[in-house]
DNA sequence: ACACTATTGCAAATCGTTTGCAATAAACCA
DNA sequence: TGGTTTATTGCAAACGATTTGCAATAGTGT
């Protein structure tokens, strides 16, 4: 049986907590590996459907919810106005991750910038300092037009 | 009759628009103003009810999208997995405004940085240039523990 | 193969927000 | 000031995203 990382990771902790590895998880586990982008549950559900059509979206939902209590996915919201949830696969190695999303195509792109950790530890301290709290992360995410909307505007 | 400053300042726009003050709309600025958090549409409601127990949410919705459509509130999602809206209420003057969000209380405090702004500034080129792309905005999110959920902890 | 029970599909419920519509009331004018 | 116009309201129903109860299904350890 092949495994993709997420997919072996995710069946560690499974066993460890008596839970099953279904096809339906290795399913949407895949996906969500693959998938380079920040899928919706509708999204990854219309994807999924192409392999398994009777997948059921409650068990996208629940699939991803039991992920994210482990930590294998994180909400995002790019778009404040935005209803749906985007779920971002976690690399464990992977140091911070920024997001730029562009608010004509809906687009998201990852970066990283050695500045924006740097500026971050920065201000973890002052405003912790100032304010007497304590910072344990940050999220920055940066809008605008992505390469080709910009072009074409 | 007294006005806030962002009842004021909203009055005007109604009027060069042909819109019509209402004793609803007068009631919701004030409340928005007053509060220096971040109300849902629904704590605005609760809040507006004391005054006006006649009032409508979805008149609170209405007055909101309408301010939004104006740049007099922005919609914010401090938690990535709380389905509601905050509105913030938009400071013509103030520079850009960024936010901390305890995880433990939903608690929202604000701060102004201007080391984000540099960084924006090369960051903005930076980014911008080596994905193609062009960045108008940024939006800076910290979490963690505020003061009073760090002293209990 | 069997038993145990975690997980599924399905349908209905829930939550936050939006919408159609008839009644109300601001704004403007005679 | 009273009348006309029409933007705005309250209400109820619709909506889109997500969650839930439940009986049927299917992994897992034996
Ligand atoms: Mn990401
Ligand atoms: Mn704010
Ligand atoms: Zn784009
Ligand atoms: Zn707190």
């Amino acid at each position: 049986m092949i495994q993709t990382p997420l997919a072996a990771q995710v069946t560690q902790t499974l066993r460890a907590q008596g839970g099953r590895m279904t096809a339906q998880r290795r399913l949407i586990l895949d996906l969500l590996q693959e998938s380079d982008s920040h899928p919706t549950a509708e999204e990854l559900y219309a994807l999924a459907r192409q392999s398994d059509p009777s997948l059921n979206l409650s068990t996208v939902y629940r699939t991803l919810n039991w992920l994210e209590e482990r930590g294998f996915v994180s909400p995002r919201r790019f778009d404040d106005n935005h209803a749906h949830k985007h779920f971002d696969p976690v690399q464990p190695d992977a140091g911070h991750v920024h997001h730029f999303h562009c608010r004509n195509c809906d687009r998201v792109i990852e970066f990283s910038a050695p500045q924006v950790e740097q500026l971050l530890g920065q201000i973890r301290g002052e405003i912790a300092r100032q304010h007497g709290l304590r910072v344990d992360d940050a999220a920055l995410v940066l809008s605008g037009l992505c390469m080709d909307c910009a072009a074409s505007a």
